[in-house]
This record gives C-alpha cells, structure tokens and sequence, in this order.
DNA sequence: GGGCGCTCTCACGGATTCGTCACGCTCATG
DNA sequence: CATGAGCGTGACGAATCCGTGAGAGCGCCC
C-alpha cells in the first residue's frame, strides 16, 4: 500500500455515471474508506498519483480513455489493487480485465457490502505486500540502544534489556516524539492516563530507572535528556 | 507460493460434487496447472500441507467440515490464495467468506476461463508476495520443539505432545509472532474470541498447561516468557 | 447413563512492580 | 553567598500481578 496505512484507506472510485460515483462514494465512506473521484480515465491517471489510493475501483465502459487502457497505463506504476467495475458479464472481458492485472471484476448491478468486503480483502492481501516482515519491524535506533516498538523489547549493545510496563510505555512516549520536548503532563497523560498531569514524581523515578538501564553512563545522560521545569525528551544522536 | 515455482503451478480443487471436480480439473489442466483434488474439507485440510498447492478452489457447501470451517482452518498457516466457489449469489456469503480471508469468491454455474484467468490473477500477486525466500515455512522451529501449524502437531524431542484445542490455539498465536510480545488483549480474543479481553485467568491456566508439556524445566520456563502487566512471548533459538 | 477429558472458576501465597517519600544536589536568581 | 525551586537518588510499604493446585461444570464418546 502507497498511502496513510493507519487512518482510513483511501479508494479511488473512476466512473462517468454519476449515479454509480455517488453510490459508490456514499456506501464506501460508510464501510470505512477515504473515497476520492473521478469521472473519465484521463482524470483517474491525474489523480492516482496525486492520492496514491490504496485501491482503486474502475469503471470499464467510458468515452474517451476507457477502462482497459487506463488500467494498462495505472499498471505502469501503479502496484496496488485494482477492481473493475462493468455492465457487461462476459468473459472475454473478464480474462480480459484479470489478465492485463485486474485484481477483481465485479459485475453491475453490485451489492455494497460485497464491493466493500472484496476491497478489504484487497487491500489486505496489499499490505501483506508492502510489509515485508521479515522478522524484523520498523526500530527506533538511538544509537546506544534500539527499540523494538512492535514486539515491546529494547536492546542495549544487542543485548535485551528488560523494562517494565510503565518503563517501556514511557521509553515509547518520549521514542515516537524523539528529539521533541514533550511535557511532564503530556507524558504523565500518554503513560497514565487522562486525569494525570501534576505527578512528576513518577516521571522522575521512571526516568531514572530508564537512565540506569540504558544510559552508558546513568549520572550524566546522553540520551533522556531533562528540560528543567518543563519536560524531558529522548535525543538519538 | 509454496511449491514448484518453475513448472505449473498445483491448485487444489475442494469439491464434494465428482462432476465438478471433473470439469474442473479438466479445464485447468488444460490451462496449464496441475490439479489435485479432495472430494470432502477434511481431505482438503489433509492434502493441502502435503502438495502445498499454488491456490486453493474450495467449494462452500459440503458435508462434514463445510467450506466456512476448512477456510478457517486453512488460514491459520496457509497464506496463498484460496478461491471459493459457491452455488448461492447471497452477499451475506460473499462477505463472510472474504472477510475470513478468501481472496476470490466465484458462483456457480461459472466460466472456466473466468476462473482460470482469476486463479492466474491471484497467483500472479501471491509470487510478488513469495519473492525468493521459502516464506512461512508451516513448522515452527524452537530447537526444544517444533509446532507443525498445518497438521496441528506439536513435537518435543520429536515425541509428539498431546495439546487440547485451546492449548494448540494459543501456543499458536504465540508461534505465528514469536519474539514479540503478545497483550493479554490479544491473545484472548485470538483465541477465545473478539468478545474477550479480560479474562487472564484463562491465559494463566493454560500457559501454565503449555509450559508443564514444553518447558524442560516448567518452574524456570525459557520459551514461554512472562511480561508482568503486559502479556507473554514465545522466545525462539 | 457412565466415564473421561477439557474448559473455566477460584482462592491462596509469592514475586514483582508501582507509588510514596525524605533527603541531598544543582543551578539560577537576587 | 544565601535561597529556593526543581531534579536525582535510594529505600520501603502497598498494590498488583502471576503461578499453582484443586475442583465444578460440561460436552462427548463409548
């Protein structure tokens, strides 16, 4: 997948119908999508690279370019999936379609909750892709010690350091921000909960503990480091 | 993609009905794929580890374990495509069966082109996924024991354990992210359902089950890891 | 219907972690 | 140089969490 993989994905709905688009746009934002819209081929070809959409659903029948050759000319860059959309049932079209790299092919008239499931199964098998987890995920590195955000564990010189859980969620508070000055409230909220904001009491015997366990040298921090009277912030190098 | 990637690719055909696993493997030999078939769910869950098909074809209605149940149980290790074919257009079934990991969802009476060029499509994406590599190999290796996800078998010094339903499920959940840690939120509702979530008595008595038949030493556990306030972890090498 | 295996429940230590607190240090300020 | 706010430090009791064992309830197969 091209675009924002955490907040709602974005699908690109192609169709010169104007009823279909409507159709489409209302019941997919409705199951969960960012829906974007175009009505011919040339404008779809503007606007995926524009959105980089997760998915795509394509109309086949339109003046101008149609379906199979703005699918021709999507492939040349465009890796994620593909789902036609078309009057016709015929199968030539349909080989047609899945052969020139058509993920689906779906046959109007079309139920919603049927386009929306075979998008979410699409974009799933997509992000499967774009993931290649091989073993390892994404790493916060600081140099001295890297931390497994995924899979909750810290190394320090490759070796695992154990951390509690208020330790950790900490490390990952001041981590996701790293090099930002984040408050004592803003942390004592993110780690404790709404209703705390006044208790740097616990910040300082958490950062402590933090610092013994991950700091070369715990007395003088090179990494956690305080922003007197206002917070602390995590510096990788 | 499992197997052979250089000759035709194997697909196994899961139908209860003789004439169209007939008609089936005909056409799609012809199409060029070598055909395996199974004739009941059960069949389907015993050859599909066996031949480590490019794709599966599985039929929805079917005595004995239905086509629902054996997607399923295919999904907790198989990770290429599984195509189902179905009498009924009901999108209630379409849905569900996407939903629950199907890549493609063709009705009969269907056209044997049609399915060739959508089993071709969803081979074509699988290969991208399985570039070089053996990916998910349905053995878990953790030198003290292996899992064998597809045959729902578990070894220790290559004497076979006998794992109860839920044991076998949760050491699962733990195998498939080894390494990681896992919430005790995650686990329950893996396990025990999306409804779950807080009922870690149920994690500590079979944890503690899975460590008395897997650990060398059940008091001292080094593969089963605690992660007090958090969860647990299998720990592999 | 009886027996068996499995899941779920529960209560009790024991271990770990968290929150609390007092004290001493540092640094900016007047 | 005195002062006080803010922070680091260490220790300790309380709260929490976990492992453990036993047993009730339940479904399933003989």
């Amino acid at each position: 997948m091209q675009s924002n993989t955490s907040d709602s994905p974005t699908v690109l709905v192609v169709d010169d119908d104007p009823k279909i688009r409507r159709l489409v746009a209302a019941h997919m934002s409705q199951q969960g999508f960012s829906v974007e819209l175009a009505a011919t081929g040339e404008e779809a070809l503007e606007k995926a690279p524009l959105h980089q959409p997760a998915a795509v659903v394509l109309d086949i029948s339109m003046p101008g370019i149609g379906g199979f050759e703005a699918l021709e000319r999507l492939r040349e860059w465009y890796t994620d999936p593909v789902i036609i959309l078309s009057a016709t049932d015929q199968e030539r079209e349909k080989v047609r379609a899945l052969d020139l790299g058509a993920d689906d092919y779906v046959t109007k008239p079309f139920g919603t909750e049927e386009l929306a499931a075979r998008l979410r199964a699409a974009i799933r098998r997509a992000e499967r892709l774009s993931a290649p987890d091989n073993q390892s995920d994404p790493v916060v590195d600081a140099t001295d010690f890297k931390i497994d955000l995924a899979a909750r564990l810290v190394y320090k010189d490759d070796e695992e350091v154990r951390l509690t859980r208020t330790e950790f969620d900490l490390l990952r508070t001041l981590a996701v921000d790293a090099g930002k000055v984040l408050t004592h409230r803003h942390l004592l909220q993110e780690v404790w909960g709404p209703e705390y904001g006044a208790e740097t009491e616990y910040l300082r015997t958490f950062v402590k503990q933090l610092r013994r366990k991950l700091e070369n040298d715990p007395s003088r921090p090179r990494r956690i480091l305080t922003e007197p009277g206002v917070g602390y912030r995590l510096f990788l190098e």
